[in-house]
DNA sequence: GCAAAGCATGTTAGCGCTGTCATTGAACTC
DNA sequence: GAGTTCAATGACAGCGCTAACATGCTTTGC
């Protein structure tokens, strides 16, 4: 039979001045409860009092623990967000974003990265989902089947962004890019080019820019056309190899008068061979890019490109969120074209 | 006189299945404790029993709630991490760095931007605070006095990034750009070169350019040499800012012959206005950048830059915040060259 | 053969907050 | 002036987990 033992009283002996609500409450002389709706300025409080506590919690320092505060009132301010990379520019924005959108509130992004690998992904998804999110973002559509079914179960809601696809899990934030390629086909099309070349990157890692060349092989057939000669690397995208891979296309298929890149940094390279190699841009061949780099600006040669508005994709998913954090809303699709 | 009322039970109406560790528990028929401990793979459990249950907690699809663990062992995974913007390609460089490093532990960095505001910074710092973050990881030196007061007090690890200033809080990683800035100078005049002139953009967000110029000059002056010509605009860094000031240099100073730009976004706006202009590069005047961008590696023309490595930058702070995690060191200064 | 040691598991008591009533006194109603 | 409403505050019981200690066992050593 156990007696009821003196236990030990300190769990954390090293920690040495733990300031908690206890303290400021003793300080100012209210309960501790009165202390938690005067820091929090909710519920009901006189004026007064709120202002002697606020003195109070001053004086010595006092930090809210909120990680107590997300267990008692089972309510986190995370909002969980996974992206597969810092490497791509796009995703920085996309944070931009983000953070734009949450800024005031006091809700915290927290940021997951998945190197486009979709076991990673459903292991930052198990931890994030730890933190008990109000929402989670993913930047894409594709998911193993657990991480889908997490996140279903998960109650919270889902933003998926920069592609539409047919079947969202919850909110879906972007535009096709299938159908991207089928405009830029359809421009180019209609400016009157008749050979096209394409120059592309690694698809293995990028399944978007995959689609948008599906999209413009679509709108060729359509005008009974072919891609001319396309050469693609099996790197990663980058300026480097989208200027040896002009020059590889130029060799190849010299009669292209338009190359479509797969995004814009390839297709800065492709500027810059044609630059060193003295092939006149538009004239003997065009270029056309994708996502619209800042930098294309600057060009001696202005770039032509479709652009993406990767922070307005950021923006808006954190902002359908908050709209729909109360009423249980369907699934929502936005376009952001 | 109260007696004890029969309460409603349920805090958590809507909630319909809450799967805790009491569920898996009674279903993998052991205590509570035992299963936290299976499943943090801790402490003494007989395998049998792990397997029993972690199955237990598949088949119910259990989801540990972290904050409540946090808050038990007062102890969390948080790591803090502040940077200025996202907008400057070198900041999610850093978090690149610091993402790869904690890759596969089982710690999770939490971003905040302050927008270059150091007000910002404090609220930021005061509720990552809220977090009991292990670590606070800050890119720049320039905080307000409440907020290093914060961290100093805050007992855990604080690691400042980019610059090596006088005094740092606890650890700090980086270089120091006025003797970038010097060492910029003397390569140069090493080089050659006698005629300088500078491009630079609002120094009032950037205060680290200042110090790189003010290296600079402080190299010319060692060998009785200044700035012959500069063109400083007040708009933030950008191509089509540096393009545009370069124009105004070479009108103003048409004698200078090598260029120092305050960074390489600068510098290639620079490169790209004398390539329009047909100003021979490096021949009639050098371009000098400052942190390598990727794509200045395509550049026609070679840019002359300085590397800075932000993603070395990040990562070796998260590891310097780990190796230090038990012992206490004093302050730490890394010198990433 | 029995104390000491080691392993596997359990019991208990919080971590620092907040939701849900309960309580008090003042202001207001008719 | 008894009843009603409301504002301000408090008591209490957890949120879901884990540290610390406790409890039975089985080994081990000599």
């Amino acid at each position: 039979m156990k007696r009821p033992v003196a236990r030990v009283r300190s769990r954390l002996p090293d920690r040495k001045s733990r300031v908690t609500l206890a303290e400021v409450a003793k300080l100012a002389d209210v309960s501790e409860i009165t202390v938690s709706r005067a820091l929090r300025n909710e519920g009901q409080v006189a004026e007064e009092t709120r202002i002697k506590v606020k003195a109070a919690a001053d004086l010595i320092g006092y930090v809210p623990n909120r990680i107590a505060g997300s267990l008692a009132s089972a309510r986190s301010n995370v909002i969980g967000v996974i992206i597969p990379s810092f490497s791509n520019i796009v995703f920085p924005e996309v944070l931009r974003g983000i953070h734009a959108a949450v800024h005031g509130s006091s809700f915290q992004p927290v940021v997951g990265v998945t190197d486009y690998n979709i076991e990673t992904e459903e292991t930052l998804v198990r931890s994030l989902l730890a933190w008990k999110p109000v929402a989670i973002v993913l930047a894409g559509f594709d998911h193993t089947d657990a991480t889908r079914q997490m996140l279903k179960r998960s109650g919270i809601r889902i933003a998926e962004l920069m592609d539409i696809g047919p079947k969202p899990i919850d909110i879906a934030v972007g535009f096709s890019h299938r159908r991207a390629g089928f405009d830029i086909g359809r421009h180019l099309i209609g400016r009157g080019y008749r050979h096209f070349g394409y120059i592309g990157h690694d698809w293995s890692a990028d399944r978007r820019a995959r689609l948008r060349y599906d999209g413009l092989v679509e709108a060729l057939a359509m005008s009974g056309l072919t891609i001319a000669g396309q050469a693609i690397t099996d790197s990663p995208s980058s300026s480097a190899a989208g200027s040896a891979m002009t020059a590889q296309l130029l060799k190849t298929s010299p009669h292209v008068d338009v190359a479509v890149f797969s995004n814009d940094d390839m297709a800065l390279g492709g500027v810059f061979h044609c630059l060193k190699a003295g092939v006149a841009v538009p004239e003997t061949i065009a270029i056309f890019g994708f996502n619209g780099l800042e930098i294309g600006d600057a060009l001696p040669k202005r770039l032509s490109t479709l652009r993406s508005n990767r922070f307005l994709i950021g923006k808006t998913a954190v902002e359908k969120i908050f709209e729909s954090l109360d009423e249980r809303l369907g699934p929502v699709v936005v376009d952001t074209g």
